[in-house]
DNA sequence: GCGGTGTCGATATAATATATCGTTCCCGGA
DNA sequence: TCCGGGAACGATATATTATATCGACACCGC
């Protein structure tokens, strides 16, 4: 499967969703694009993805600092410090392995497996689940706009907010 | 003139431009479209439009607080707290007289006449100026897509990054 | 005059993000 | 094996953006 240039449909999470083996194999691709590009998982980045692989949900960096430091306590080892979840999400966002969601000041992990992209999205206002839109017309209509307005596009926020199929008639 | 629905190009300010009139301008919509909708156009509301339009490039919310605190001591008053700044803000933006720039934390002028519209910029790395896109292919693909999708749309962020026309070749 | 609503001042605090610096870890080359 | 250098991390402090709360006052319609 092509990431970011076909025209199917976006998927939220359906009612039979396995999030378990969604979030596996986001953490198997994460791994794998680790391992190409000779850069290094380390357990703090691997603890942040996983917990952005929790859920479809952006979550922020308190929020995800949190989570890392209830795991800490769990452990009985020291709590981490906001640096030390912002150094992890600069990785994973510098690697295409997550997403940051502007209008929410939050993170979400990539869905795709091909290079790092254009981060598109429909965001549900109640179930707040966002998923990464692919739809090659955006991309044609947004370069387009720039090509006629005599802009160098360099890169591209899109943000759909709304009520995602399962959440519209509630 | 409509708002947000024609194909016109976007304008950047060009070299000529009399921003004064400009930003007169705007305060003479903001000051009729107030008076329409029985508003109250305060002191500190009118401050703060007038300092987000001293130019075309978003301004923080911080950053408009130190201009209007920078006045206040010139005129011997007293300083203003951070929420009078957020108020007179999201007096503003619920009038649309105003857009926050999301992958920016920071708010710039509304350039149009009509109602409160989507919000679509084209932001300039160099320059620092945000134009409005007036671009109805940008609207139709979004709502297509969401269409598509089944997703019950209410409202976007469009953010285009890169160069205008007048900083691309620097 | 009175009550309701909108506006503002003042204070405190929450939420998000970065700067800096010293230490440690890891890997490749001598 | 040892060493040099860069990457990663720990720790602390601080910057930046935003909101909660509560009391005072003003304006408006009755």
């Amino acid at each position: 499967m092509d990431a970011g240039v076909s025209d199917s449909l976006p998927v939220f999470p359906e009612p039979g969703h396995d999030h378990d083996a969604c979030a596996a194999a986001a953490l198997a691709r994460a791994e794998a694009r680790c391992a190409e590009r000779g850069a290094r998982l380390t357990p703090i980045r691997r603890q942040v993805l996983e917990i952005v692989w929790e859920s479809h949900a952006p979550l922020g960096a308190y929020g995800i600092l949190t989570r890392v430091n209830a795991a800490a306590r769990r452990e009985g080892a020291r709590e981490k410090a906001p640096p030390a979840v912002y150094r992890a999400l600069k990785f994973l966002l510098d690697h295409g392995l997550l997403h940051r969601v502007e209008s929410r000041n939050a993170y979400v992990g990539c869905g795709a497996s091909g290079e790092p992209h254009a981060a598109w999205f429909f965001i549900c206002e109640r179930c707040e689940n966002a998923v990464e839109i692919d739809d090659g017309r955006i991309g044609g209509a947004l370069r387009e706009s720039a090509r006629r307005a005599g802009f160098a596009l360099e890169s591209s926020v899109v943000e759909l907010l709304g009520r995602c199929p399962r959440c519209r008639d509630g």
